[in-house]
DNA sequence: TAATATAAACCGACCGGTTGGTCTGGTCCT
DNA sequence: AGGACCAGACCAACCGGTCGGTTTATATTA
C-alpha cells in the first residue's frame, strides 16, 4: 500500500517536472535527464512509468484538458436566462487562467505538437470540437427564448473559441502584462453584449 | 551580375525549404541538414549565406510579419466613416489567410519560440503592440463620431487581435476545416457589429 | 583575345557534444 | 521469494556548426 502510494508520487514529480521543463523549453528543446533531474528522480525511474518521452507530454495534454472541462461543465445550467448563463460562461475563463499560473505557454505547445503529431492531434481536437459544439448550442437556446439577437450560432461559438485561444497566446507572450484573468472576462463580456438582443 | 543573381536565388531556396520544413516538424525537430536537402544546397551554402539556423528563422519572421503588415496598411484610410474602417479592417484578414496558404503552423512556431527566444520575442512583440495600438486608436475615432458604443478602447482591441490570433491557431490545427478566410470574416464581422451604434 | 587575378559562392567530410532510449544490477516492501 | 521500483552506466544516432579546398563569374592586364 505505502509501496504503491511511492510510485503514484515518483510518477507525479515527473509529470510536474515535465510540465515546467516544456514550459520554459518546449517539448523538443527538453531532454528526458533534464526532466529527470528535476523530478530527483532517475531515468530508470522515468522509463518505468512512462514508455517514451511523448507518452509524458500525452498525460499532461490529458491533465489540461480535465482541468479545462471541470469549470466549464460547472458553468452550465448554474444560471436561470441563457443570457446569464453566457455571461456566467465568460467567467469561466479566470479561474482557466488562474489555474495555467504561468504555466500557459504549455498551451502553445499543446497546440504547436497537435498540428504536427496526429495523436495528440486526435487527443486535442476532440474536446476542443465539444467546446464549439456546446457553445453553438447555447447560442441556439438563446436566440430560440428571444434573449440574443439572431446571430450564426457556428460563427459565434468560433468567434467565442477564437477569443479565448488568442487570449491565451498572448499571455503566452506577455506574461508580465495585464491582469489577463480580468482582462479576458472584459473581452468576452465585449462579445457577449454584442449579441445580447437590443431591448433593455 | 548574373553571379550575384545566383546568390539571391539559393538564398531564397534555402528559406522556402526552411518555411516548408519548419511549418512540417517545427523548428527544433527539423535539422540544418534537412533544410539543405530540401533546397538542394550543400552545408557550406547553407552556412555561406546565414551565421546560423536560428539567422533564417529570424528571417522568416521578419518576412511574414512584413507581408501581415502590407493588407494592413493598405486597408487603413481606404473607407470613409471610421465604422466602413472598422469593417473594412475584418476584410483584410482574407488575404492574410489566403498568403499564408498551408504555411499557417508556421505562425505558432513564431509565438512558441518567441515566447522563450528574447530575439524572436523582440521582433514579434513590436508589432504586435503597433497593431493593438491601432486599433484601440480607430476604436477611439469611432466612438468620438459616434459610429460605435463607448467600449473601452483597448478592451476592444485586445479583442480584435485576439480573434485574429485565436482564428489562426484554429486554422493551424484543422486546415481541412472550414473557408478560414470567409469564416475569419464572418466572425470578425460579429465583433463589429456588436460595438457598433445601436442607431438605425 | 587570351591569360591572369580575385572574390564570392559552394561543397561535403568532419567534430565535439547531446539525445532518447536500453540494460544490468540492485533495493525495498509484502 | 518475488515483483514493483529505482539507480546510473552505456549506446547508436543525430545535431549544429566548422573548415580546407574547389568551382564559377567577373575584373584586370598584356
Amino acid at each position: 500500500m505505502a509501496h504503491q502510494h511511492r510510485g503514484d508520487e515518483t510518477r507525479k514529480r515527473i509529470l510536474a517536472a515535465a510540465a515546467e521543463c516544456f514550459t520554459r523549453a518546449g517539448y523538443d528543446a527538453t531532454g528526458v535527464a533534464e526532466i529527470c533531474a528535476r523530478a530527483g528522480v532517475s531515468k530508470g525511474a522515468f522509463y518505468h512509468h512512462f514508455p517514451s518521452k511523448q507518452a509524458v507530454f500525452l498525460a499532461l495534454v490529458e491533465q489540461w484538458l480535465q482541468g479545462v472541462d471541470a469549470p466549464l461543465r460547472a458553468a452550465r445550467g448554474a444560471q436561470e436566462t441563457t443570457r446569464d448563463r453566457l455571461i456566467g460562461l465568460a467567467q469561466v475563463v479566470e479561474p482557466v487562467f488562474a489555474m495555467a499560473q504561468g504555466q500557459i505557454p504549455m498551451f502553445l505547445e499543446f497546440w504547436r505538437q497537435a498540428a504536427k503529431d496526429p495523436e495528440v492531434w486526435q487527443a486535442t481536437i476532440e474536446p476542443y470540437r465539444r467546446f464549439r459544439a456546446a457553445f453553438a448550442e447555447l447560442v441556439r437556446e438563446g436566440i430560440a427564448d428571444g434573449s440574443l439577437r439572431a446571430v450564426d450560432p457556428e460563427a459565434a461559438a468560433l468567434a467565442i473559441v477564437s477569443l479565448g485561444v488568442g487570449l491565451v497566446v498572448q499571455a503566452a507572450l506577455d506574461p508580465a502584462g495585464d491582469d489577463w484573468g480580468r482582462t479576458a472576462d472584459a473581452v468576452l463580456r465585449l462579445l457577449m453584449e454584442g449579441m445580447a438582443a437590443r431591448d433593455r
